[in-house]
DNA sequence: CGTTTAATTGAAAGCAGTCAAACTATGTGG
DNA sequence: CCACATAGTTTGACTGCTTTCAATTAAACG
C-alpha cells in the first residue's frame, strides 16, 4: 500500500524496497476530521492510503478556501519535515486511513538514497505545479471552465494511480466544499454542475462522476494533463484505454 | 552575490561556503525578456541577483495570469532541476542579472551537503505555501483586500532581503501586471489603487510605494507574515526597527 | 516633439453572490 | 415502520463587484 507513496513519479529499481521497508503506523480517521491544524508541529508524514482529504486555509474574514484536494497515494506532510509550523490545515473529506512515517525515517531515507530524495523534490515540484494551474483556475476561468477543469484533473490524477473505473469516479465532496476549492459559491456551484449535466458534458449519480465525452468537456475546460507531469508513465495507455472503452 | 540564495531560510555555518564556491555564470536579460517558456527543457538553474522576475501561465482563451512574482535573491528554477519540461514561462519585469549554475552542480551539492539540500526542500515548500496564501487572496478576497494584501506580502519579502528603505519599496510592474497577478482587470487595478491611495493607506510617486501606516493595512488585508516562514531570522528586529521609524 | 505606452476616469453590461425557501436524501429514535 | 431531524441539493429573485468598451490625460522614449 505504501507503494503508492511514489508510482506516479520516476521509479526506481531497487529504492522502491527501500521505500517499501519504511517503519510505519496505520491510523484511520473519521470524516471531516482534522489531520493538521494551522499552526500545529507535526511529528510525522502521512501517507494517504484511502479516501479523500482536502487543504484548506481561511481567511481573518472567516471565508474558507480549499487549495488541493489529496488522493490516495498523496503524502500529506513532506512540507512539515522541512518547516516549521503548519501554515494551513488539512481535514478529511471521507473516512481516511493513512500510513505515519517519523519526520526521522524520512530525512534518513532521502539522504542515503538520492534517487528518493529527487523523488520527493519532483512530487513536491508537482503539487507546485497543480498550485499554480489552481491559480490559474481561480482568476482566469468563468465558472465552467473552472469546474469543467477541476474534474479533468482529478479524473486524470486519479486515473494515473488506477481509481478510475472505465469512465467516471466518486467525488467525495459536497458541493459546497467543490465550491471552495473553486472559489465559487455553493449555491453558484450546484447550478453550474447542473449546466454541465444539462450539456451532455458529464453525468452524475449521487456522488458519482462520469465523462460521456471525455475530449469534449476537456476542451471546454482548456484542459491539458502536461503540468500533472505523468510523462514517465502509463498515463497514455490508461487513457487511451479509457477512451477507447467510452 | 549568490549569498542570498539561501539568506531566508535556515542558516548553516560552512555549508554556506559550499554554496558561494557553486561554479556559475553571470548573464543579464533585458526587461520583457523570457527566461524560460512553458515546455522547454531548461539546463541550468538561475538565481536572481538583481531586478524583478515573475512566473504566468495563459489559458487557451489566451488570458495570462502571473502566478508568482520573484525578487532578488529567488532561485528560480529548483522545478527545472528535478522535472522534465516547464509548466509555465518565467518573464523578466525588469532588466535583470542572474547566476546560472548547472542542474549537475545543484544535484552534486545536494547530494554531498544535507543541510543544503534541506534548505532547497524549505525554499520549494515555502514557495508552496506562497502560492497557497495566494489561491486564497485570489479566490477570497475582494479587489482592495487583495491588492492590499499583495503589496504587503511584497513588503515583508523585500524586507526579508534586506530590499526595502524605512518605509516602502520599488515595485516596477505596471497596473496590467499587477492586475494579472491578481486576477482583476487593469482598470479595476487602477482603481483600486487610487482607492486605498485615497483612504491613505499606500502612498505612491511613480512606481515606489510607501505604507503610512502599516498596521492598518495589513489589517484590512488580512495579513499576517506566518506563511513566509521567515522565523528563524531577524523580520522580527527588521521590522520592529521600521515601525520604529515610520 | 511626435509617438508609444501607461495611467485614469466614465458609463453600461454581466457573472456570481447573497438571501430565502423548497425539496431530497439519509439517518435516528419511538 | 413511521415521524422527525439533519445535512445536502435545487431553484428563484435581487443585488453588487468587476468587466468591458470608450475616451482622455500623463509620462516615457528616440
Amino acid at each position: 500500500m505504501v507503494r503508492k507513496l511514489e508510482i506516479y513519479v520516476p521509479l526506481q529499481p531497487d529504492d522502491r524496497d527501500a521505500v517499501l521497508a519504511l517503519p510505519y503506523t496505520l491510523k484511520s480517521y473519521d470524516a471531516s476530521a482534522y489531520l493538521v491544524r494551522e499552526g500545529e508541529v507535526v511529528k510525522h508524514c502521512a501517507v494517504l492510503l484511502s479516501g479523500f482529504a482536502f487543504r484548506h486555509k481561511i481567511t481573518n474574514m472567516g471565508m474558507r478556501q480549499i487549495v488541493s484536494v489529496q488522493i490516495p497515494g498523496d503524502a500529506l506532510d513532506f512540507q512539515h519535515v522541512f518547516l516549521e509550523a503548519a501554515d494551513h490545515n488539512l481535514q478529511t473529506a471521507t473516512r481516511v486511513d493513512v500510513a505515519l512515517i517519523t519526520k526521522r525515517a524520512i530525512l534518513d531515507i532521502a539522504r542515503s538514497r538520492p534517487a528518493i530524495s529527487d523523488v520527493i523534490f519532483a512530487s513536491i515540484l508537482v503539487e507546485l505545479s497543480i498550485l499554480r494551474e489552481c491559480a490559474l483556475n481561480l482568476a482566469k476561468r468563468d465558472a465552467r471552465t473552472r469546474l469543467a477543469h477541476f474534474l479533468c484533473e482529478l479524473a486524470v490524477r486519479l486515473d494515473a494511480v488506477g481509481l478510475t473505473s472505465y469512465q467516471g469516479y466518486e467525488l467525495p465532496l459536497s458541493q459546497e466544499q467543490i465550491g471552495d476549492a473553486l472559489g465559487i459559491s455553493a449555491v453558484h456551484t450546484n447550478r453550474t454542475i447542473r449546466a454541465l449535466e444539462m450539456e451532455g458534458l458529464i453525468a452524475r449519480d449521487k456522488r458519482s462522476i462520469s465523462f460521456p465525452r471525455w475530449e469534449a468537456i476537456c476542451s471546454v475546460a482548456g484542459f491539458s494533463s502536461s503540468y500533472l507531469h505523468l510523462n514517465r508513465i502509463d498515463r497514455n495507455s490508461r487513457l487511451a484505454a479509457r477512451q477507447r472503452q467510452i
